[in-house]
DNA sequence: GACCCGTGGTA
DNA sequence: TTACCAAGGGT
């Protein structure tokens, strides 16, 4: 056993499970990928879980359900649609590792979402944590799923001092899982652990007083609770400088550039656009330089319009924005289209450019 | 192990 | 305003 997991004896497994599972029983949130245990909602509920607030995933969960209700729907769904469904949600290689998993499922396991560790986890977007939610939440099987709410938990209830910020500790708080998980029902076993760490193991002001299992909770008995879990800090956002423009031509219709299929954002629509590396050429000189080389594309550059900020987790984008006009015609293809209004509204755009949209096209 | 990959909420 | 956070996975 692990150092890590010295106060694992100390517990009474099976009074432990009883309070926490005996609490989710009566506490648990009414959410909408609750009400069955269909192996494709559960797995959809869980990417779109990762790293994502609850009321963020609710409506996204019920549309992209309500468009594809099945996996041989979303085997079938055109890339774009899919797309669109998760546009705003963030993460989107998410969506894409998800469709590309669900068509394996549809064509290698007859449409049945594999129930065993080796296979699921061979899944494209399919870690530890999902394999383990998948397989406890959908077929009752005793896996771990450990998430940053489990190793909260469990860091409190054990008194685990490593630090959760390394991949290296997941296996620590598997273990601790794995000492305490409820054969009799490892879906509720799991479901609990991360519903108390989301309503009363809170990482700030824990609600102790509340807390089913604070009897077995070393963190409560030592007073140290607030001191849980160890994570050492993230490190700041590298900054970029981009410059890009809302392109017209003379019927109002505006350009719209195709990302490319891996790295950031990867195949979102956005407007032209240049990171600006060295400020001494200019703005307009580098977004034209840069339009007429890689797509020639002629056009003038007009007036600043405006200026966003967009942060991400690991960088922040700063851009200028500007207004521009074609001075030829252009010839669409699958990277590069010009559109009208309407049309524009299918494609799916980081949320980035989605205030470019609102703020500086619709004028007029 | 380090870094990449989004977004919106909150103290 | 800043920093941290929220049901992680890929490379």
């Amino acid at each position: 056993m692990s150092n890590s997991l010295k106060n694992v004896t100390n517990i009474n497994k099976k009074e432990f499970q009883k309070d926490l599972i005996g609490w989710f029983e009566r506490e648990q949130r009414d959410l909408p990928w609750r009400k069955d245990q269909d192996p494709y909602k559960v797995w959809v509920s869980e990417i779109m879980l990762q790293q994502t607030r609850v009321d963020t995933v609710i409506p996204y969960f019920n549309r992209f359900i309500s468009e594809f209700p099945t996996i041989e729907a979303l085997s079938n769904a055109d890339e774009e649609k899919v797309l669109k469904a998760w546009e705003g949600l963030g993460y989107y290689s998410r969506v894409r590792n998800l469709q590309s998993a669900v068509r394996e499922v549809h064509e290698q396991y007859g449409g049945k979402v594999p129930n065993t560790p080796k296979e699921i986890s061979s899944l494209k977007g399919v870690g530890p944590y999902t394999a383990g939610a998948i397989l406890s939440i959908a077929y009752g099987v005793p896996e771990p799923a450990v998430d940053g709410n489990v190793m909260r938990v469990f860091s409190r209830i054990l008194s685990i001092w490593d630090d959760i910020a390394k991949a290296s500790s997941r296996k620590v708080f598997e273990e601790a899982v794995r000492a305490f998980i409820s054969h009799e029902n490892p879906s509720y076993f799991n479901q609990a652990l991360m519903e108390l760490g989301a309503l009363i193991c809170t990482p700030t002001s824990p609600s102790c007083l509340l807390c089913p299992v604070r009897e077995h909770c070393h963190a409560f008995e030592e007073g140290t609770q607030n001191e849980l879990p160890v994570k050492t800090k993230a490190k700041k956002q590298r900054k970029v400088q981009l410059a890009a423009v809302v392109l017209k031509d003379t019927e109002g219709r505006t350009v719209i550039q195709k990302r490319p299929s891996s790295g950031l954002l990867a195949n979102l629509w956005q407007f032209p656009n240049v990171e600006i590396h060295l400020p001494v050429l200019g703005d307009r000189e580098q977004l034209l330089s840069n339009l007429k080389e890689e797509y020639e594309i002629q056009c003038d550059i007009g007036e600043l319009v405006g200026h966003i900020e967009h942060v991400f987790s690991h960088l922040v984008w700063n851009i200028n924005v500007y207004e521009g006009t074609l001075v030829e015609p252009i010839k669409s293809s699958d990277t590069l289209k010009l559109v009208d209004q309407e049309e524009i509204e299918s494609f799916a755009f980081p949320v980035s450019h989605q205030k470019m949209l609102r703020q500086y096209y619709k004028k007029e």
